[in-house]
DNA sequence: TATGAATGAGCATTCATTCAT
DNA sequence: GATGAATGAATGCTCATTCAT
């Protein structure tokens, strides 16, 4: 044990809590489970969150901290506007279906039922928004679509990403479909959605 | 007693439980809260309903019932079928608008989480779905829309939607849009981006 | 229903009752159980009994009733007294085996458990014994036996028994071993362990 | 508490729980009846022990361990094996009168009332039977007595012991017999039944 | 006679959290 | 930093019994 240097506790904590919520959600995650899990003791985890919801909002940022990281380089890595455009849905979509905890505790949880409401982390999200608003808006300076207001448009495309994200997330998509097929689809939607009709 | 006629204690519950699942969510709503609001004992609740999962899933069943009985009224009185086509998205809309936590337990429960899924009373819900579908064929017959797949369509409409409705209830759409602004923008969109290209 | 004449729901009741009970013993018997097997409403229970207890008071007083008269029978029927006795004790035994529920609520109740103990019931008991010690009395007026104390003699026999059906019931004799093998040795050795020696 | 030094809370609730059994038996026994007693929150209690049944399984073994460290003293002290036989049945019986809520849940619960039936734990009894097989088959090899089968031979006084502590229990022995008299005779008839005879 | 709604107390169990060590 | 005993409140659910109908 003495040579086994307790690598990252805290780390450990965050991994298992964001594993067990994908079976459990938010309500069933319980301090003893994660303790059991990380293979501590309950008093264990309050050294180093104050309580269950500080744990999770801990998770929340880190989510948004990833989530805004992999957009800002897909921003900079393509410089095509429209593929721009497509790649972020790509990839937020992406970013739901691998990071299901994540993405669950980012953006499915009503703030009156939270019991102490970061209400400053979930502004990040904003900037993963702003990005796709850029985006539009420089489609529409390129003359490849005409979008009158590509904030709200922005709003628009996340909407239409996010249901297809929920509705696969509670099985309800019917099975005859694949997965992608759907994702894919939508995609297409989105961006003919704003192309400049001829 | 006598002059507080017990009208209709099931009844009662029911609609106490919709209440409370607004607030505070399948996990939490307990019931406790239920009987104590009802101003009933634990045991009463038990008369009317075998478990918490069967008083929940009759409010499931309810909530379906619902917004069937509203798309079938819809589509037999919209006859215009570009009409009856936004009819019926803006009536799905107003419909989870107005009836939050029917629309919660209907399309956001994870089946995984539910310790009784009833698996039949979702399947209601695939009828709301064809009839969206039905919509878009008759508008491809009288060659205003060129739907390949209705089907498919109907379930990206449907998405569109729910993705709308879901961000609106963790209330992450920006303060500055109205949420009718945003309900009859996605509409719009719904409808454009079936409609066939000149 | 109206042709079908109640024939006796108080029998049904007891019937139901009785094997409810080798299944869930006394405690968790419950009235509901009762009511939902005999397919009444609780309340009717309540009609017959007044409550739980006289409920099982009821059955005791018939176990007693159906043993003392088989004994009593017996008694009448077999006029060698040590083929009597010995007829006494598999009759007993046989008893306690076909009606393991019976057994159970009149030999192996604590009354200090019994909320509301009817002693006076218990003391039917007392005949089943007088009748196996007046068998040994004859036995020793006929030089089989020499028997000093037929009731204490009697006791002893009783506990043998008694003692040989409780572990069979409680399934803690040696697979190894058949019922009839048990219970036919100890029948032989209770015989013997009376015989006047030579 | 500084006073009444916490000496040890899982030993506190082991007593409880024993004293509580005589009084009520396993079912009627609460995890908050125990609490109350011991003085403790009910949660204390599934600290020391994961549910009822762990806590009634614990006192099994201990009982088991008891007896049979007990009788394995005896086999070891009493050399004579004639009075080694009876000194191990009126130990036997000892154990039972003065440790009433032990012999309950070792010998007298049904396995099919049992959720979680610790059957490993059970067949410690087993040892204590083996014990007085083999005492059987000393006094066969010394000439005093004939045991064709010593293992069988060691049920049925298994079963007589068994009988007359179960009547006592259950307070079905007539009241003109003391206890010492009919325990006493009982064990007096067992060194009998299997004594040579001459 | 028969019903079944209603109750209040009770059940085993789990929980987030605290805190002395 | 790490522990784990201790708590009090809460959970879903069952119970014997009552009583107006």
């Amino acid at each position: 044990m003495a040579f086994l240097p307790q690598v990252d506790i805290c780390r450990n904590i965050l991994d298992v809590t964001r594993r067990l919520l994908i079976e459990q959600g938010t309500t069933r995650l319980s301090i003893r489970m994660i303790a059991r899990e990380v293979g501590c003791s309950v008093g264990t985890i309050y050294v180093y969150f104050e309580n269950k919801d500080v744990l999770i909002h801990a998770l929340i940022e880190e989510g948004f901290d990833k989530l805004v990281e992999m957009q800002e380089q897909t921003e900079k890595a393509v410089s095509d506007p429209l593929q721009r455009l497509s790649a972020l849905c790509r990839n937020y979509i992406r970013f739901a279906m691998q990071n299901p905890e994540y993405y669950e505790i980012m953006f499915m949880l009503k703030p009156e039922r939270m019991a102490r409401y970061p209400a400053e982390k979930y502004r990040k999200a904003r900037h993963s928004l702003e990005i796709i608003a850029a985006a539009l808006e420089q489609c529409g300076r390129r003359g490849l679509m005409s979008v009158a207001e590509p904030y709200l448009e922005a709003h628009l495309i996340w909407a239409f990403m996010h249901g297809v994200i929920s509705l696969i997330g509670v099985k309800r998509i019917d099975r005859r479909f694949e997965q992608d097929e759907i994702t894919e689809a939508a995609i297409q939607r989105i961006i003919e959605m704003n192309l400049k009709r001829k």
